[in-house]
DNA sequence: GACGTGACTTAGGATCAGTCAG
DNA sequence: CTGACTGATCCTAAGTCACGTC
């Protein structure tokens, strides 16, 4: 296979595969079907029918319009790679007792749930029940197994321990050569050739099969990932560029399509869960197209910035609408402003129970006096969201006629969902949509955080770094992003504490020595300076380390449970980072690690004077 | 409108790799 | 040299939103 996309940026006309021959035909579905004459095998290519495809299978891109949705116009890739398939190890689990005899495809499954036991996932009834239902239908019917219970998964997982441990023990050289040789196949897949430039791909690898892990309550939870084969996934290439070859031997792609109004290289579909829904490979984030996307999206926040007075303007006189909804449409819109709530499509019995702003349920608000509301409930992954909040009087006087006469289990806002509410949002503003109200709120809230930044002659880096941080993470709390508690989290904290005790207790020493010093100098101690003048230099080295060791307490304390990076990574126009520090005299790698500074390469060398 | 779904962004946790103190 | 810690990267689930269909 030729390695052209791997090692050079240069334009490969030979990559893999067969050239395509030209076209006939018209299919169905939105894709237009189309055989190859072809001397051994019969390939399906399928082109995006919408427009374009009047023009008998070849684009004319001269004749692209600017609202036309064609993302690219060449695209050449490696196609996917696959997970290995599984090595039998041949461990029985028990049956009562006795060992029971599994076929390669039973043990793997087997093999799924022993590496999963002994942790909460596996002792979840949902998960138990709907994984064992899956395993007994895979089990022989000979084999007599009625209950999960029965079996004893013990001899798999001391088997995974001890090769895990085998593979831990293997020497350094050896681990290297095989990252080495992974990093070598990955390269092969990790880059493609886009309207003839060499980008990264983000994701490669199509999901190994194993068990399914939804987040909080998923009704699906402990249900089967089954294998994906080249047979489930499609693979998005040019017209005129070669077709990547199914390396998988004795497998063939599902289908091969051009479909350039969308920048997919490939996607997948696990045919046996249904609710599953297809899966991507995207292009990676400092990718054109991903670039062009960002740039377009703060765009819009940045628009809404300069709407956001007649936008306001325009939900408050909603809100005391005698129609009810329309004042539903103007509260809602009010919420997600005010508290950077997601807009909440409605979700099916199939999904963990979350909500967002217009899937809220009477259950979910507690309307308390002085014109607060309490709002528990769980959001996105099942993070909770539960706040005690001040609103505008005609908002909490407009959620009390929502919820009036209402039983706990029904919508708080009945008259409206997302698309409506969205629908609305466009009358507003064009291309306005709730999500453009996070974008806002976090990068205007990054930006006023920023600004009360006074410069101190004697501020360091580090300062001016802890304030930057505090102000991401106010956009943190806004959006609710959280983590989980780190495991030993007490632990951790005492040991920095302790620190911050040795460290005080040295300042304190250094400086009862210098006034001992001052009364009689011809006292020496051991490690302590001798003079005065050396007193002062070691003193303000300690009280600045000691200061550094505070700060890492307070930071301990204070990101316990809050993310920042998320907000970081999608909410914040990078343009406010990147003035901020060059007009503070911060190396922008201080606050953006190597991965958000190519990511938002295109906003890495704004002006100073720009603003959000 | 309701509903399904395609394509994309957003999300937290797991894992990997490098670093640092003991 | 080792084990704990940390930051980067990987993984994939879970949202949003537009669009087509009925």
């Amino acid at each position: 296979m030729s390695d052209k996309i791997d090692n050079s940026s240069s334009h490969s006309n030979h990559l893999s595969g067969k050239k395509r021959k030209a076209s006939d035909g018209n299919g169905s579905n939105g894709y237009k079907k189309r055989k190859i004459s072809n001397e051994d095998e019969e390939e399906s290519i399928i082109t995006n029918t919408k427009d374009s495809i009047k023009m008998s299978g070849r684009y004319n891109y001269e004749e692209d319009d600017e609202d036309s949705n064609i993302k690219w116009k060449t695209l050449e890739h490696h196609g996917v790679r696959f997970p290995p398939f599984y090595t039998p190890h041949g461990i029985a689990p028990l049956h009562k007792g006795k060992p029971l005899i599994l076929n390669p495809v039973q043990e793997e499954i087997a093999t799924f749930w022993a590496q999963a036991l002994g942790t909460d996932f596996t002792e979840k009834e949902t998960v138990r029940n709907n994984f064992e239902e899956e395993f007994l239908a895979v089990l022989d019917k000979e084999m007599g197994v009625k209950s999960l219970n029965n079996i004893d998964f013990d001899p798999i997982v001391k088997h995974i321990e001890k090769t895990r441990e085998e593979r831990n023990n293997r020497p350094r050289e050896e681990k290297k050569r095989e990252r080495e040789e992974n990093a070598k196949l990955d390269a092969h897949f990790r880059y493609c050739i886009i309207d003839g430039e060499k980008e990264r791909v983000n994701t490669v690898m199509v999901e190994p099969p194993g068990i399914f892990r939804g987040r909080g309550e998923h009704p699906h939870a402990g249900k089967l990932k089954s294998r994906i084969l080249p047979e489930n996934v499609t693979v998005n290439v040019g017209l005129d560029n070669m077709i990547p070859k199914c390396d998988v031997p004795g497998h063939a792609w599902k289908a091969v399509v051009n479909n350039p109004e969308a920048t997919w290289l490939g996607q997948f579909k696990d045919e046996g869960r249904e609710k599953a829904g297809t899966k991507y490979l995207f292009l990676a984030p400092d990718s054109k197209i991903k670039s062009k996307n960002d740039i377009m999206k703060y765009g819009k926040a940045k628009k809404l910035k300069e709407n956001i007075e007649k936008i306001r303007a325009d939900y408050m006189r909603r809100m005391v609408s005698k129609s009810m909804q329309e004042a539903q449409l103007g509260t809602a819109t009010y919420l997600i402003d005010k508290l950077a709530l997601r807009v909440g499509n409605e979700k099916s019995e199939d999904e963990a129970d979350t909500v967002g702003c217009c899937s809220l349920r009477v259950e979910h608000i507690t309307i308390e006096k002085d014109n607060k509301i309490t709002l528990d409930f769980l959001g996105k992954d099942s993070m909770r969201f539960h706040q005690t909040i001040e609103v505008h009087p005609l908002a909490h006087k407009a959620i009390e006629r929502f919820v009036k006469g209402k039983k706990p289990e029904e919508d708080l806002f009945h008259l409206i969902n997302a698309s409506r509410l969205n629908e609305y949002l466009k009358e507003l503003m064009p291309q306005l949509s709730a999500k453009v109200f996070r974008t806002y709120n976090a990068s205007i809230t990054l930006q006023n955080e920023l600004a009360k930044y006074e410069e101190k002659p004697r501020d360091d880096v580090e300062k001016k770094v802890k304030f930057y941080k505090n102000a991401n993470r106010e956009v943190a709390i806004l959006c609710n992003h959280q983590k989980a508690v780190p495991k030993n989290f007490d632990e951790q904290l005492k040991r920095l504490e302790d620190k911050l005790k040795e460290k005080k207790k040295k300042l304190k020493e250094l400086q009862t020595h210098k006034k001992n010093l001052a009364k009689d100098s011809s006292i020496s101690k051991p490690k302590m300076p001798k003079t005065s003048n050396a007193c002062d230099t070691a003193i303000k080295k300690a009280k600045k380390a000691m200061e550094t060791e505070e700060y890492k307490v307070s930071e301990k304390i204070e990101n316990k449970n809050i993310a920042l990076s998320t907000s970081k990574i999608n909410y914040m126009d990078p343009r406010i980072s990147v003035t901020w520090c060059k007009n503070n005299e911060v190396p922008i790698e201080k606050v953006f690690e190597k991965t958000l500074r190519m990511k938002f390469a295109w906003a890495m060398s704004e002006d100073l004077e720009w603003k959000f």
